[in-house]
DNA sequence: TTGTAGGCGTTATCAG
DNA sequence: CTGATAACGCCTACAA
């Protein structure tokens, strides 16, 4: 039914053996069996099974996604599509696939990654995420299967490669900035305090806050979940306060979002009365109005490089581990105002 | 190395064709060896080949989605990630697998299409787009290859399984509910024409339109990508007209935000000055001020049917044709207002 | 109920 | 430079 590379053999006169070199371009074959052998292939329309190859090379050239569990919630945020569109473009330069298996659940997602593994499914994974505690992180070292993560790891960062925005400097940077602003009662709006990346930012700020001397409440630190509604139970909570915040640190547009939405439902209006800064930079900042001052983390170039050094690892297991930090800018819109001293 | 089938076997005391029997639960195998066996994979924690599995089986448990080109900016769009979201569900319900390849002309998608195919990397493939003279969906007919298509298929229609919404009568409906609201001077803002959906909405529009005995003006149908930036132009367009319009059809929230926000920029206030209806429905238009008025066409559904009906008919090819329409509604939020007569 | 043997389509190892 | 032959790990008749 379906040609093979015997019938291709058989077709150009050659062995089996000698159609797969030619297919690999192997330079110890003649120049005229070569041109013999694809001639075959061409008429036969042969293409090579690409199960059977993996089979018998133990190679996939395919790299699994593994994103974070609750896929349904998260993956509304932007930059999910943004990082795997880096992924696949890094992926692509070096003609790997994607393969993504479909858990729901944190169990479903371990299974997964189990299934990807020991199934020899992929080459290499790269992790969507980094979230403390992570059974993924621990599986995957313990069997010493190539994986790169997007975002620090939670630990052993010197034996993990990983591809991360300094997000410390980044969120002190950028609370500073509001401090240049004239603002003295700055909040924090974070997501959840299990993923790495919150932890950073949180620290980037309260660095910046005791560096400028200013005091440090807890009742400005609010944490709730990396998307809309969490911005907006965040800023009742807040102005609620008899000292409420005139400045908003918020750990991602989407939540930024939320949380102008809301201020405008309350009549409060951003930057006059409020400002916002946040991060990641997706296009959604642009539309908003006012378009919102936010950080630049490269989205896209994160997924690239992870995708990149991933493939890297996978090809040549003796590449050392790396740690690639992207750059990040802040883009300064309409968010945020002086405040009158 | 690695565990195989005949480590277990040899544990187990079994003949390897033993274990697989187990694997697969067959019912002729005695509960007791069946424990036995599975008692020794426990131990040597055995997990199967998968790739392996694939050859002697020829089947994949994995399916293929096929993006549009240029997945560079249309990834930005909301509705991919929640189709795929939907995809995801209704897979891995029956335990199947995404794959993916990562090309971005239409030409790198095409030969990524036939690398699937042809490499038996997935049992069947879901399109998540529509569009005219799509060589893929020719390729995938004359190969006789399972694959459904989201959306409504260029040609063929009865000749192959799709998942749509009505997308005609949706249009339709929500231009009369302008007319309704006593609009005469309706626009319509649409994405690339060369996309199946873009006609349908549009010949619901203009179906309405004549229907009402409003006139006809093509000065009022303009299209562009499906994207923000195209509804930031179109508007400037309809804008300059010396009868501009009083109420806007768009085809895309994304759009209609970029719509939106244009107005904002210019002076102009939804619904006060101008009525906004879109279609999809996605989280954005809730987010955005005023809140988008927009149809509700359950982009999750699209995926998951499309993602069920794909596999019942990779594991049955005898499964006939089918066409699937996802109900949709208006949700009406805050972006339209009457027009005094 | 279980074992034997051949095959799935390639690649890789050895000869020659 | 090319050809046998043996893997790769699992599945599935066919036998027993």
């Amino acid at each position: 039914m379906t040609v093979t590379i015997k019938d291709v053999a058989k077709l150009a006169n050659v062995a089996p053996s000698t159609v797969s070199r030619v297919i690999a371009d192997n330079p110890r074959i003649s120049e005229e069996t070569k041109i013999r052998v694809r001639k075959a292939m061409e008429k036969l329309g042969y293409h090579p099974n690409l199960i059977a190859r993996s089979l018998a090379s133990k190679s996939t050239q395919s790299i699994g996604l593994v994103m974070p569990s609750s896929a349904d919630k998260v993956f509304q945020n932007p930059f999910f599509p943004e990082v795997i569109r880096g992924i696949s473009k890094g992926a692509h330069e070096k003609e790997y696939s994607l393969y993504w298996s479909t858990g729901e659940t944190t169990d479903e997602i371990y299974e997964g990654v189990v299934q990807m593994v020991q199934g020899r499914r992929v080459d290499g994974l790269v992790l969507l995420y980094s979230r403390f505690d992570d059974e993924v992180v621990n599986y995957l070292q313990k069997n010493n299967f190539p994986f790169v993560v997007i975002g620090k790891p939670y630990k052993d960062i010197e034996q993990i490669t990983h591809v991360d925005n300094d997000n410390f400097r980044a969120s002190k940077e950028v609370t500073e900035y509001l401090i240049g602003l004239g603002h003295e009662r700055i909040a924090f709006v974070g997501g959840s305090l299990s993923l790495v990346v919150t932890i950073d930012r949180l620290l980037g700020y309260e660095t910046a806050i005791k560096n400028a001397g200013l005091p440090n409440r807890d009742e400005y630190i609010s944490n709730e979940e990396f998307l809309k509604e969490g911005g907006q139970e965040a800023i009742t909570e807040l102005l609620s306060l008899s000292e409420p915040p005139t400045a908003l640190v918020v750990a991602d547009d989407l939540m930024a979002l939320g949380v102008v939405n809301k201020l405008d439902e309350i009549g409060k209006v951003v930057p006059d009365d409020i400002s916002v800064v946040s991060f990641n930079n997706v296009l959604l900042t642009e539309i908003s109005r006012p378009p919102l001052t936010s950080v630049d983390i490269n989205i896209f170039r994160l997924g690239y490089e992870a995708a990149k050094n991933l493939i890297e690892k996978v090809e040549d297991p003796q590449e050392p581990v790396k740690r690639i930090i992207i750059p990040h800018q802040l883009i300064k819109r309409q968010s945020c105002g002086e405040i009158e001293a």
